[in-house]
DNA sequence: CGGTACATTGAAGGGGCTCAATCCACGTGG
DNA sequence: CCACGTGGATTGAGCCCCTTCAATGTACCG
């Protein structure tokens, strides 16, 4: 992409609420000294030391824990905008390694400017932490799939996921983008082996739903993979910035407790 | 346990840094409203408006999401002294449910004093901030089980976790502790199904390494079991407060690109 | 042109699921 | 006190989703 004038964390927040002179200035500090990370290499390598909170200014990258006997498992993909430190910063060591993808910019922000952010602009501050907790809840997303979804529906799951993340920051269009994931890491994703993804490629592209070829995917029928993947895209954007009362809450029955505990079919 | 008189949340921080007097003071403001949820009712349910941020109190509660055809995953199990109504607050409506397991009592904490305390206490800010960012982490630890672990070994790293978390708490002691899940429950939050989960339970007592036993949990053999579950306590409580610096960071080959996509023997 | 990384396909096996009972503990009411 | 109902635990048989193993195909690169 471009080399000094992107900055996605702006971008991403100003989506959110009107951005004020001053907080643009400060997050513009947030993304002033960008650093490039090249292909292949560890931004953040499991079991080191910590050494801070950045923002991805450009590329992509992975976070990811490879376990004893090499089975690996990717959290997630990380893309413009998002942090990359978090939750791992407060930790004495990195709990996961974060692998560069393509080509990458970061820029590092010192935690202390993000706590000190919390006071001169609170507003902005609250739209970071909004930030974050969009981040835990494609982990729960994620889960989910993983848990729960059967290969074919997580499958389409991930891929109307990335779909919409893209979007939002303009790297994808209605029915198609590029996603630049060897079906091995998608496997690595997907809790599945790269032969069943590949198989299970197969089997969206031959009932017309999508089909993904040389990192390029093209969606063919947008309502009939949704509804096959349960797919909601709503939560990644609606964001709510109202004041917060707890005065009443629901309290009713639990409708499902013994719904559960059924497998895909 | 106790009806007044219980801070977990005070406690939890107590460990992290040393809290000042009114820090505490602060604290205990977010946990004087206890409120009482009977057993089995929802504190929040999934796709209504959300009410506020609150902190467990007493009791265990399950978040969880249930698919459209009854399938469930229980996203985690929240205990005394986490919060509730993190990530959903931040959304127009709750993403998941959360359901109180036994008698729970909750204090609602309304969102501008959370936000107020990063002006008034920064440090005490930056300890909240860090105990979301522990749940965070479990969910990816989850999420790394679920995706890549067997079962037997999912099965034993849920127990050593919960067996830690509870520690923490002083609501277990080394050997044995109180688990009061069904094996349905456990099945959904492994992603399991409940006569597989019976199965494992079954052949972890044969093995003498743990055993469950009327929702009494009795580690056997610690050692084993760790091995078996490729458990790290150590995540749960190294806290790192320490400033941050971005000034270098890491910037290695990586190791294993090609390692991972392999499945649990 | 050989090497390397990735994609693709097939056959065979296993881990974990489904279905279907039975069993057990416990509470409830007669 | 016993009969009964209910939620949960347990066990077994059969099957299927997904894995493993093995091999071939294909693009890109020096």
């Amino acid at each position: 992409m471009s080399s000094g004038e992107n900055f996605p964390l702006t971008q991403r927040l100003a989506r959110l609420i009107a951005l004020s002179p001053g907080e643009i200035a400060m997050l513009r500090e947030f993304q002033a000294s960008p650093r490039n990370v090249a292909r292949g290499r560890e931004i953040v390598l499991e079991g080191r030391k910590y050494d801070g909170l950045m923002v991805l200014i450009d590329g992509v990258a992975l976070r990811y824990r490879v376990l004893q006997d090499g089975r690996r498992q990717v959290l997630n993909i990380i893309l413009p905008g998002d942090f990359i430190g978090f939750p791992g910063c407060f930790f004495e060591s990195a709990l996961y390694s974060i692998a560069a993808l393509g080509d990458c910019t970061v820029s590092p922000v010192p935690f202390s400017r993000l706590l000190g952010l919390f006071e001169t602009f609170p507003r902005l501050g609250a739209a970071i932490f909004w930030s974050l907790s969009c981040e835990t809840a494609m982990y729960a997303e994620h889960l989910i799939g993983v848990g729960r979804r059967s290969a074919l529906e997580r499958v389409a799951h991930f891929l109307l996921e990335m779909q919409t993340r893209l979007q939002a920051i303009g790297l994808a269009d209605d029915h198609s983008f590029r996603l630049p994931l060897t079906q091995e890491l998608l496997a690595d994703a997907l809790g599945l082996s790269v032969q069943y993804v590949n198989q299970t490629l197969r089997q969206l592209r031959e009932e017309d739903l999508v089909s993904v070829e040389r990192h390029q995917v093209t969606i063919h029928n947008y309502e009939a993979l949704t509804a096959l993947a349960d797919f909601e895209r709503t939560y990644i954007n609606r964001f709510r910035m109202a004041e917060f009362s707890a005065e009443n809450w629901l309290e009713t029955e639990m409708p499902n407790l013994t719904a559960g505990t059924r497998q895909a079919p």
